[in-house]
RNA sequence: GCCGAAGUGGCGGAAUGGUAGACGCGGCAGUCUCAAAAACUGUUGGGAGGCAACUCUCGUGUCGGUUCGACUCCGACCUUCGGCACCA
C-alpha cells in the first residue's frame, strides 16, 4: 500500500526534475514531425486567475498528447508585457511601468510552472525587452520602406480615459474603448497607419485555414467588400472647381430613381456648395453634427435628421435635377462620403425621402408584377428595371452591367470594390510602448532611424502623466537628436506603438528567441512556422488576429517570410464562469488558482477544468466539482498502488477486460484529437470504476492487470502529468512517462461480439435483448417477435411492417 | 434589425437519426466510528401501480412537420449569451 496521494510534494518534485533533465526543451534537429502549438500569450496584469488556465491547461494537454504521438512539439510561453495598464499602475502607485511589469512577470511566471506544462522557458519572450522591442521597431522600418507605413492626418478615435487615439478594432460595440470602456470621441490629428487596406482581399482568403466559422465571418464582416460601381454627377453650378461630385453605389441599376442627393455633413464641398441664404441653417447642422458621439450618429433606428444646401447636382444619365442635401447617416469615412438617394429601392432614403416629402419613384419591380405604379414599401431586391429608358424592362441584374458599360463608356463612372476596413491606426500618445523609428528634420522632413541605430530605447526617466499628449515629448534628452540624413538638429517620434504591433510576430521570435542579428533565424522559421495549432479567447477575432494575419502577408510581401499566413488552425475556448456570472475584478468573483493548486494540486484543476464542460463552451467553476475529481484521482492513486491479486480468471472476463481496455484508449484517443476532454475523461473515470470492480474480484491474470494499469497512466499523462509520473515509478516503470510513446488500440480488440438489440413496437421501447453481433437480420426480426413483453403489445394488430437495423434496432410497426 | 452559438434531472453536462440523462456534483440509505468528518458501497428524472423482481406512463425551451423511429433533420416562434449595425 502507498502513502497517500500528496500531490503538492509529487508536483514540486516533478517539475524540478522535468527542469533539472530539460525533457520538454524543443529542437530542430529532429526527425519526428514538427507541431507547433501556441495559446495566446498573456498579458501581464499580475496574477493568472482561473480563466488563464483555461486556456492554459488544455492546450497544454492536447501538446502533451501530440508529443506523445510522436510529434517534434514546440509549446512556447511569453508575455504580452507593452500596454496601458502599465503606465496606469504607475500613475496610481508610482512604481515604474517597468518595474511593475517585471515584478509581476516573476509572479506570472512562478504561477505559470505550476501547470506543470510543457513550456520551454529557455524560449520565454517578453515584448517590453529592448532585444525584442528592438525588431518590433525595425519591422515598422520595413513596413515603412515597404510604402506599407504612412503619416496621415484623419479624423481618428480618441478616448479620453486614456489619453490616446485607437484603432477602430480597439472601438467596441456601442463606441467605447477596448480598454476602460468610455465613450470613444473623434478628433483630427496626423497619426501613423498601416496600410492593411493593401491586403483586404488577400485577408477574405480563408480557403486554406482551419479556423472556427464565426471568427472567419467576423472578419469578413470586418472588412466589408462590396461591389458596385462609383459615379459622378455634375454639379449644376459650373464656377466649381470639381464638376461633378462621385458617390459609391451598389445598385447602379436603380440609377433612374435618384430623387436627391447626400453628402456628409463634414464633406469638404459642402462650403462651396450651400446657397447663401440657406448657410446659417447648414452651419447650424453641422455644428449640431459635430457635437453628437460616433455612436449616437450612426445608432440605428434614430430619426432622420438633414438640410437642403440650396444647389444641385445633375444625374447625366437622363438630365434630371436633383437637390442635395446633407445628413448625418452618410459618413465621409466610407465610400466617398456622398450617397445618391434612392428611396424607393433603399430603406434609409426612403425614410428620409418620406420626412422631408420629397418624391419617390419606383425604378425596379419584383419579377412578374407588371404595374408602373408607385409601390407603397421599399423594394430592395433584384427585379425588372421600369422608369429607366432605354433600360426598361431588363431585368436588374443584366442593368446593372449595361449601366457600368455606359458609365464606363461615357467617362462618368466606373465598376469599383469598396471596403468597410480603414487603414490601421498604430500610433499611440502613450509611454509604455515601443518608440515608433522616426525623426522630423526642419530641412529633411520625416526620416526613418537607421536599422544599425535600433533599437530607439525607451527613456527610463521620462514623466509620464497622462496630458493628451505623448510623456516622451516633455523628455529632452529622448526628443532631441541630430537627423540621420543632414546631421541637423531634429526631433524623434514621441508616440509609441499599439501593443498589437509586439503582438504581430511574437510567435515568430519563439522559433529563434536569442536570434541577435535578426527578428528571427530563417532557418528555424522554415522548420517551425506556420504555427499548427493557435488557441485562445475569441474576443481577438478583428483586433490581433487580423493584425496578425496582415502582418504576415505583409512581410511576405517584402520577402521576409515565405508562408502567408500565421495560424494554421485557430480554436477559441469558452469563458469560465463563477457564481453565475463571467468572472471580473468589479464582480469581485474571480477564482484565483494559487489557493486551489495549494490545497489539491495542479492535476486536480487541469483535470476539473477540462471535465466542465465542452472547452468552446466554456463552463462554470464550482469547488464541489472540483473536490469531485479530485476524489477521482486519490482513486487512481490508490486504485494503481494497491497490490492486485489474481483470484480465479475467467476467460470471458479477460475478454472483456481487454474489449473496455482498448475501447477506453480509442475513445481517449480520438476525444483528446477532437478537444472533447469532458468526455475524454468522463472515459477515464469509467475505466477507473471498471478497474476497481475487477480488483475486487481478481478475474483476471496480473500481466493483463499490469498492461491495463500502464495504458491507464499513459492515458493520463497529459492531463494529470505528476501523477502519472509517480505512479508509473511506483509501478516499476523507467523515467520518463512523458517521452514514451502513446499507445495504441486494437481494433480486433474493440469490436465486441454480443450486442444489446433494442426491441420497440411502433417507435417504443419494449425489450433489450443481449444478441450475439453477427445475428442475421431474420433471426433478429424472429427473435423479436417471439418475446414475450412485444407479444403483450402487438396483440390484436395487426403487423404492417418490421424494421431491422443491424446491431441497434428491431422496430415492428403494428396497428 | 442582421449574423452566430446555446436552451436536456436539484446542478455541470452526455448522447448528432436508433436504449435520453454517460461521467461528475448534490441528495438519500448503508459500512466504518462512542460520535462526526473523510473514505468506501448501494441508490437517485417526474407520475401511477405492485410485497417484490417489475410494469405502465410523461419527459430534451414552445408549437407544428418529416420519419417505422427525432434531443438530433425541416418550418415558425420564445429565451439567454456573443458579434455586427444608417456601409450607400
Amino acid at each position: 500500500m502507498l502513502l497517500n496521494y500528496n500531490p503538492q510534494e509529487i508536483e514540486k518534485k516533478w517539475q524540478a526534475r522535468w527542469a533539472a533533465d530539460h525533457i520538454y526543451e524543443a529542437t530542430e534537429n529532429s526527425n519526428r514531425p514538427k507541431f507547433y502549438a501556441l495559446t495566446m500569450l498573456p498579458y501581464t496584469s499580475g496574477d493568472l486567475h482561473i480563466g488563464h488556465w483555461y486556456a492554459m491547461a488544455p492546450s497544454d494537454v492536447y501538446a502533451r498528447f501530440k508529443r506523445m504521438q510522436g510529434y517534434n512539439v514546440l509549446h512556447p510561453m511569453g508575455f504580452d508585457a507593452f500596454g496601458l495598464p502599465a503606465e496606469n499602475a504607475a500613475i496610481k502607485h508610482g512604481i515604474h511601468p517597468h518595474v511593475w511589469t517585471m515584478r509581476n512577470i516573476e509572479h506570472m511566471r512562478d504561477q505559470l510552472k505550476r501547470i506543470g506544462a510543457i513550456y520551454d522557458w529557455n524560449r520565454e519572450m517578453i515584448t517590453c525587452l529592448p532585444e525584442y522591442y528592438r525588431w518590433t521597431q525595425w519591422f515598422f522600418l520595413k513596413f515603412y520602406h515597404a510604402g506599407l507605413a504612412y503619416r496621415a492626418k484623419a479624423p481618428v478615435n480618441w478616448c479620453p480615459e486614456c489619453q490616446t487615439v485607437l484603432a477602430n478594432e480597439q472601438v467596441l460595440g456601442e463606441g467605447c474603448c477596448e480598454r476602460c470602456g468610455s465613450q470613444v470621441t473623434k478628433k483630427d490629428l496626423e497619426q501613423w497607419f498601416f496600410r492593411i487596406t493593401r491586403f483586404a482581399d488577400e485577408l477574405l482568403d480563408f480557403s486554406h485555414l482551419d479556423w472556427p466559422e464565426r471568427i472567419k465571418t467576423m472578419q469578413r464582416n470586418w472588412i466589408g467588400r462590396s461591389e458596385g460601381a462609383e459615379v459622378s454627377f455634375k454639379l449644376e453650378r459650373e464656377d466649381i472647381k470639381p464638376e461633378g461630385i462621385k458617390v459609391f453605389t451598389t445598385r447602379p441599376d436603380t440609377i433612374f430613381g435618384v430623387s436627391f442627393f447626400l453628402l456628409a455633413p463634414e464633406h469638404p464641398l459642402v462650403s462651396q456648395l450651400v446657397a447663401p441664404e440657406r448657410r446659417d441653417e447648414v452651419e447650424r447642422y453641422v455644428a449640431w453634427c459635430r457635437r453628437q458621439s460616433e455612436y449616437e450618429r450612426t445608432a440605428v433606428g434614430k430619426e432622420k435628421t438633414g438640410v437642403f444646401l440650396g444647389s444641385y447636382v445633375i444625374n447625366r444619365l437622363n438630365g434630371e435635377k436633383i437637390p442635395i442635401w446633407i445628413t448625418d447617416y452618410v459618413s465621409l469615412s466610407y465610400g466617398t462620403g456622398a450617397v445618391m438617394g434612392v428611396p424607393a429601392h433603399d430603406e434609409r432614403d426612403f425614410e428620409f425621402a418620406k420626412k422631408f416629402n420629397l418624391p419617390v419613384r419606383t425604378v425596379i419591380t419584383p419579377p412578374g408584377c407588371s404595374s408602373k405604379k408607385p409601390m407603397e414599401e421599399v423594394y430592395s431586391e433584384t427585379g425588372i428595371m421600369v422608369n429607366s429608358g432605354e433600360f426598361d424592362g431588363l431585368p436588374s441584374e443584366q442593368g446593372y452591367n449595361a449601366i457600368c458599360d455606359l458609365l464606363e463608356s461615357r467617362g462618368w463612372g466606373k465598376r469599383t470594390v469598396t471596403y468597410r476596413i480603414r487603414d490601421w491606426l498604430v500610433s499611440r500618445q502613450r509611454y509604455w510602448g515601443a518608440p515608433i523609428p522616426m525623426i522630423y528634420c526642419n530641412k529633411c522632413g520625416i526620416v526613418p532611424v537607421a536599422e544599425e541605430d535600433l533599437p530607439i530605447l525607451l527613456p527610463s526617466d521620462a514623466e509620464f502623466k497622462p496630458t493628451g499628449e505623448s510623456p516622451l515629448k516633455y523628455c529632452q534628452s529622448f526628443v532631441n537628436t541630430t537627423c540621420p540624413r543632414c546631421s541637423g538638429p531634429a526631433r524623434r517620434e514621441v508616440d509609441t506603438m499599439d501593443t498589437f504591433m509586439c503582438s504581430n510576430w511574437y510567435f515568430l521570435r519563439y522559433t529563434s528567441p536569442k536570434s541577435d542579428g535578426a527578428p528571427f533565424e530563417t532557418e528555424k522559421l522554415k522548420y517551425w512556422m506556420p504555427v499548427d495549432l493557435y488557441t485562445g479567447g475569441a474576443e481577438h477575432a478583428v483586433m490581433h488576429l487580423l493584425y496578425s494575419r496582415f502582418f504576415i502577408k505583409a512581410i511576405k510581401y517584402m520577402g521576409l517570410v515565405d508562408f502567408d499566413e500565421p495560424f494554421t488552425r485557430l480554436f477559441n475556448q469558452g469563458t469560465i464562469i463563477y457564481l453565475g456570472d463571467k468572472m471580473s475584478k468589479s464582480r469581485g468573483n474571480v477564482v484565483a488558482p494559487d489557493k486551489y493548486v495549494s490545497e489539491l494540486g495542479a492535476d486536480a484543476v487541469r483535470a476539473y477544468l477540462m471535465f466542465v464542460g465542452p472547452w468552446e463552451l466554456g463552463g462554470e467553476w464550482s469547488d464541489s466539482g472540483f473536490v469531485g475529481i479530485s476524489r477521482w484521482l486519490n482513486r487512481v492513486w490508490n486504485l494503481v498502488g494497491m497490490d492486485y491479486v489474481s483470484q480465479v480468471t475467467e476467460l470471458a472476463v479477460e475478454k472483456e477486460f481487454l474489449n473496455v481496455t482498448h475501447r477506453t484508449i480509442k475513445k481517449v484517443s480520438e476525444d483528446l484529437e477532437r478537444f472533447h476532454f469532458n468526455t475524454m475523461l468522463a472515459s477515464l473515470m469509467e475505466f477507473t470504476n471498471y478497474l476497481s470492480k475487477i480488483q475486487e474480484s481478481g478475474n483476471v491474470s496480473v500481466l493483463l492487470w499490469q498492461q491495463a494499469i500502464t495504458y491507464l497512466l499513459l492515458l493520463l499523462a497529459p492531463t494529470a502529468p505528476h501523477i502519472a509520473e509517480e505512479l508509473w515509478a511506483k509501478t516499476g516503470h523507467t523515467y520518463s512517462i512523458h517521452n514514451r510513446p502513446w499507445p495504441e488500440w486494437d481494433e480486433e480488440l474493440v469490436r465486441e461480439e454480443k450486442i444489446t438489440l433494442v426491441i420497440e413496437v411502433n417507435g417504443k421501447l419494449r425489450d433489450k435483448l443481449l444478441v450475439p453481433v453477427s445475428i442475421s437480420e431474420i433471426e433478429a426480426k424472429e427473435l423479436a417477435l417471439g418475446q414475450e413483453k412485444v407479444k403483450a403489445h402487438i396483440e390484436g394488430k395487426k403487423i404492417s411492417r418490421v424494421i431491422y437495423v443491424p446491431g441497434r434496432v428491431v422496430n415492428i410497426v403494428a396497428k
